[in-house]
Order: C-alpha cells, then structure tokens, then sequence
DNA sequence: CTCAGAATGGATCGTGCGTTCCACTCTAAC
DNA sequence: GTTAGAGTGGAACGCACGATCCATTCTGAG
C-alpha cells in the first residue's frame, strides 16, 4: 500500500532496511524543520549512510519527499485505527487522544501530513496528488465509522456521512494549525468540541 | 498598525513607496509559491529594484517576510470587516464569499495568513509570533459578531463566543488547506457549512 | 546653495546544498 | 568460486541564491 514507485529495481532484504531508515529520518526532520529547512546533509547523518546511498535509493530529493508524505500518511491512517468513529464516545476518545498527543510535541509540527500538504501544494504537483490521496484514505477511515452511525439510525438519513467527515477532518487540520502556530491546545479542543456537538446534536442526542 | 519595526530609519515619500511595492511584490510571490522558492532575485525583479534596496529597506529575507506576514495579517483582517458576524445571513454570505473566492484562485494558494504559518512556525519563531498575532486580531473580529449575536439573546448565554469563534477559524483554515491540496472547494463547503449549521442551532432556530 | 543622508544601481562575493562520480565491498544466485 | 549487480563510502563539482560593497544620484531641511 506505500507504493512510492512499483518496484523499479530490486531491493535485498538489507536495502530495504537503509531505504526505510532514510525515510524515517527524513520524515522526522521534515516533520521537525520542514521541508525547506532539512537538507540532503541532514538527512544523510540522521540516518547514518552516505550520499550516495540516498541517491541509489531515491532519484533525486522530490522524490524522497514523495516518500516521505506517503510513508506519513501509512502512519498517520494506521494509526486512527485503533479509534472508533461511529459512535459519540469514539469521537471523543479520539479528540482526547489527538489533544494530549499535541500537548506532548509542545504544539509544535502541526499535523504530519497537513503541514506537508501547505508546504508542497503549489511547489510540487506530485507531492501535492500524493497529500491529496494521504487525506482520501484519512477520510475513508472516519466516513466508515460515520456511516455505520447512520446504518444503526443514530444519524438523520438526510445528514451525508461523507460531508460530515470532510467537515470533521477540516476542523481538525485547521485546528491542529491554529494550535501550531499559537502554541496552545485550545484551537484544537474548540474545533474538535464544536464538530463532536454538532454530530451530538445531529444524532437528535445529549443535552 | 503594521508596524514591522519602530521607525529604525527615516523614510521619505519615495521610499515607503519603494519599500511598499517591494512587500507588495514579496507577498504575491510567496502566496504563489511559498517562502522557500520565492528568491531574493524575484522579488527583486518583480518590484523591480536594485538588491541594494532590498537590503536598504529589509535587514535580510527573515525581516522581509515578517512584514510580509504583518502586511498579509493587514490585508486579510481589513477584508474580513464587510462582513457581518453577528447574523447568519451575515455568516452565510461570508461564507459564499471565501468559497467564491478560492473558486476563483482555481482553490490554490490556501489561506494567505495561514500557509505562512504553516511554512514558518517551526523555522522561524518571530514570524510565528506575527502569525498568531495575526489570527488574534482575526479572532477578535468574529468574536465581536458572535457577541452581539449574543448581547441579542440569539445565542444562549452558556456558549463561550470566543471558542466558537476560534473554532469557526479553525474550520476555515482546514478547509482551506484541503481544498488547496484536493484542488475541489468541497471541503471549505462542508467545514464551513458545518460550523454555520452548529451556530443555526445554537441560537435555537432553523430545525 | 549646501550638505548630510536617503535612495538607487549593479557588480561581486561566499557558500550552502543538491547532485555526480568513481572506487571499493558485500550478497546471493548458479 | 565465480560473477553480476546491489550496497556503500566519500571526495568533488557547480550553481543558485543570500548577502556585501562601493559608487552615484536624488531629496529636503536649514
């Protein structure tokens, strides 16, 4: 599912360790410093090889990046598995989750694929397509949980679950945005809250 | 109110003329394609002035961008006051308005204070600081509408007009971000939508 | 008119950083 | 054990681009 290329040439099971170290250490510092900011030097050091190694594995630095926003996006949707987005509960344990995980990074890096996103859209087309499938999946994810919400009654037929997840992942990116660049969790929580009470008040619910 | 620095140099008539077209000229380029691949040399030959100008009015790049930020925090915040916050109807054509708008950009380029904070926040902590200086004086401007929208009893005295203003932002900029990376304004639409439909049912209207 | 200092022009510099090259070593298939 | 090709090391290149410098012209206060 992380196709950055379809197989180009052949890897050896040791290859591939080196491709993904550069990759991770290239996600970390770009998630860091940004992708302007971390140079082909940077990422060689971090993940301890040489040159030469990035240019056997990768055609150039775009394409690094491309590896990158899609070894980010893998991340990042994995991770969101674990959550339960059909009902009113799950939402909040996510929004629990995200809030205290920004609070660890001291609000700092925004979202991992988001942040790219801004950072590539008008830059690099590719990169941009990459983001936009990154947050398609992303979507998929809550959209399932939202549907089933619907299939079980709880949301009106009228409300489209689709709609509904885009509006939610908005709401969390330009959260998570907010909160980067003011340093403090408050945007975030403020989205998330007013998104989670308007699905509360959709399902007819609470208070 | 755009006060970059405090004055450091006297400037005459010609000179503010030349410093302005030189920001002006800065701020188009980086909306277009972003701090890192806007180059001295181009904003130089866009505003069309010497390099020593440059460095005459702007100590180095970092100086020039913060006023760019200072300069698109300006733009942005005196564009929004046409627009009245404290109605829906008022909402609602703002919103028709910051969809039509991005329709227009062929929906690239984000939101202008926004993807500045997104490519600066963690590279350049002055500029974060303009940022988030630049998004209070957002805030305060929706906050004002939400109050009178409240001082009139529409909206229920237990609704903070602050958090909902900081999360109608956030739903803003995240729709932004992804419908720059998707390319499509469906996502401005369904965040903002959203948000709007969550303030319509606060003041306990409209089903 | 004078003159201090602002404004401008443009050549030049220094280097950060992406990229290339070539030599050497390791791996695994047969 | 041979060999093709993957993997690795590191020096070197080249240029884009931020920044500096100095000479010249313009502006306006006294």
């Amino acid at each position: 599912m992380t196709t950055t290329s379809p197989s180009p040439r052949p890897l050896t099971r040791k290859g591939q360790e080196t491709r993904q170290r550069i990759v991770d250490a290239a996600a970390g510092l770009i998630f860091q410093q940004g992708v302007a900011h971390t140079t082909i030097e940077d990422v060689r050091a971090a993940a301890d090889v040489s040159s030469s190694q990035l240019y056997h594995y990768f055609e150039d630095k775009t394409a690094l990046v491309w590896a990158v926003v899609d070894h980010q996006a893998d991340t990042m949707v994995g991770g969101q598995e674990m959550f339960d987005f059909s009902t009113l509960d799950g939402l909040r344990a996510w929004r629990d989750f995200v809030i205290a995980a920004q609070r660890e990074h001291h609000c700092s890096g925004g979202c991992p694929i988001g942040s790219l996103g801004g950072q590539l859209a008008e830059t690099d087309p590719d990169a941009r397509a990459h983001v936009a499938q990154g947050f398609k999946r992303w979507e998929a994810t809550i959209q399932n949980g939202l549907r089933a919400m619907q299939a079980r009654g709880e949301l009106p037929p009228r409300t489209d679950p689709d709609t509904l997840a885009l509006a939610l992942l908005a709401a969390l990116q330009g959260g998570l945005l907010l909160t980067q660049v003011k340093r403090d969790t408050q945007p975030l929580e403020a989205a998330l809250d007013a998104m989670i009470e308007l699905v509360a008040r959709l399902t007819g619910g609470s208070w």
